[in-house]
DNA sequence: GCGTAGAATGTTTGCGTTAACATGCACAGG
DNA sequence: CCTGTGCATGTTAACGCAAACATTCTACGC
């Protein structure tokens, strides 16, 4: 910044009030700058503003993956969002573990983001000591918390499994399986198994429920959870996958066998995955829009950083039942 | 960090030591440094520490999508084995563009990462400036560069396309369509293709070669080139796919047409997606670890930014030719 | 021609930490 | 008992920039 300045003859406040107001200072010096800027590469060093002006530019995420396609596409989303408005996203996985998310957190607050957006409810209470703390805006995102920390777009992961389950009740089947992996931290995927649950409990269905390996899920691990359900229970005639990534892997274990979908066998899946509407037969599945998510989250935070008082701080984004050919 | 000190009775300068070089303090004054900064909740400031000793611990990587299961494996696999060794990932998606990579870049650049990531060769002028500027180790990947920047973790688009189409020559296919997006500034889906003309060229074989949408690519994409093709050249008996999301649409859309895969024809793909082997038929493909690609540069970089000087800092991770029932 | 408002630019200081150097202190060896 | 050595801790300055306040310049009215 210094040989800018040299360069055009100003002080080094010009410069910076050059990149950061530029209606503050005059056209022509300001035309000089930027020329003595282009001329010399000067690229302005972020973390010496950062100090200096309280402000980091950035926005922590935590996600249990990186690479799942509904949490990417929120961080999709999100990076682009808060990017418009000149904010960068600065990402963690917790690979669905409390212990990862809070040493994650300690890390990320290091770099002093000016909020943070979490996924699920489930924080330690260390995590939720250091947040209050901090006292930055917080966004829960891909569940309603009972007790939310802050702000929360999400929807709810147990009214989804109701509806569902409802819904297969009504078609007629009468042994609906349930195919889950172990939960861990994350117990997204438990509360759609306990919406699951009470639903074929109103309606006086017995429960079926096979858990195999442990997140993240494939579809190797659809295959096999189905194949259990078969073996234990031979009247099956529906499946319910916490993901349409295992759906996947029980779809094609149907096709294997031979088994008619949706003849012999319903299959239902949870998320909506490009692959789910593009399948033969097409993948009845719960539509959520990771995207959607992670663009109202930014619309959130940009407001809620720009002072204005948000006026709704639980948003939810709500589930859509896509019936497809599975079913 | 003065409240720490303060409660402890020690100078700033001792619980800074604490934190970076704990050996250096006495035991003692070590277990009440960590006990005050536990009971406080301190957060040491990392761009303060940056600022101070010129290390930010940041290593930025620019991907084109961080929603697309190649990139996403190799960005989680980084960002992993980073962290490992205390640094964290800084990441920009281009959306395939040459012009929001360099955007991308400057603003990376301004938080003074220690290194930096980039997917492909293609750069533009002022990026590549811009890097030569900032003096810090660059790794590209996902491709092989005729001139690289600095070290590369990659294969070869060119000859993958090559070795598919031979394969599929071998076998006796003789009108062999290709699908492809319209290829912007990201080459390395038409490197494959150049490679697949090569191979069909030295047969003497028709190019047939089918462009349909533009990047990312879609499985629905994938079914619209392939009707494409199928309709221009009815004798077509095989259809290799710019990637395996465009494959997998090609062989639902066979599916939806009864047209037997693999008797009546055959279709490949590039990438070895989770679905590629689970499909039924599995899906020929090449194979490509992004995770393996992650984990090579990441190692590169540590030992480069510890000092080691690297052996060979161009990696040619290879790829496999996985065969599986659509050929 | 003078005063004055407002625009343009400059000066000083501090952001929270660490590098480099300085000091103090205990203890071993003569 | 003194000196030297090495460990533990302290002091000072600097990192690159922006906030706050200060100064200078310009243009315009009377």
């Amino acid at each position: 910044m210094k040989d800018v300045a040299e360069r055009v003859g100003v002080s080094l406040m010009t410069i910076s009030r050059a990149l950061r107001n530029p209606e503050k200072v005059a056209p022509a010096t300001r035309k000089k700058i930027e020329e003595a800027i282009a001329d010399l590469d000067y690229v302005p060093d972020l973390t010496a503003g950062t100090l200096s002006s309280q402000k980091s530019g950035f926005i922590a995420a935590l996600v249990p993956l990186l690479n799942s396609s509904p949490f990417a596409d929120t961080v999709q989303a999100l990076s682009a969002h808060l990017r418009e408005h000149g904010y960068q996203l600065l990402l963690g996985s917790t690979n669905y573990s409390l212990e990862q998310e809070e040493s994650l957190l300690v890390t990320l607050l290091g770099r002093r983001p000016e909020a943070i957006v979490l996924t699920g409810r489930r924080h330690s209470d260390t995590s939720r000591r250091l947040l209050k703390r901090a006292g930055i805006p917080v966004v829960e995102i891909w569940d309603l918390p009972p007790k939310p920390l802050d702000m929360v777009v999400g929807y709810s992961n147990h009214d989804s499994g109701v509806q569902l389950c409802q819904r297969l009740i009504e078609k007629g089947h009468r042994a609906i399986g349930y195919a889950i992996t172990s939960t861990g931290d994350d117990d997204r995927g438990e509360q759609r198994l306990q919406g699951h649950i009470a639903a074929l409990e109103a309606a006086g269905l017995p429960v079926l429920v096979e858990r195999v390996g442990e997140p993240p899920v494939t579809m190797e691990i659809g295959a096999a959870a189905f194949s259990s359900l078969l073996a234990k229970s031979p009247e099956l005639d529906a499946v319910v996958c916490v993901s349409d990534t295992m759906a996947v892997g029980a779809l094609f274990e149907c096709q294997r066998r031979g088994i008619a979908v949706p003849r012999q066998m319903a299959i239902a899946g949870f998320g909506d995955f490009e692959v789910a509407r593009n399948l033969v037969p097409a993948l009845t599945t719960v539509r959520v829009s990771g995207q959607e998510i992670g663009m109202h989250t930014a619309e959130l935070l940009v407001q809620r950083l720009q002072g204005q008082s948000v006026q709704s701080a639980i948003m939810d984004v709500g589930v859509i039942l896509a019936e497809r050919e599975t079913t």
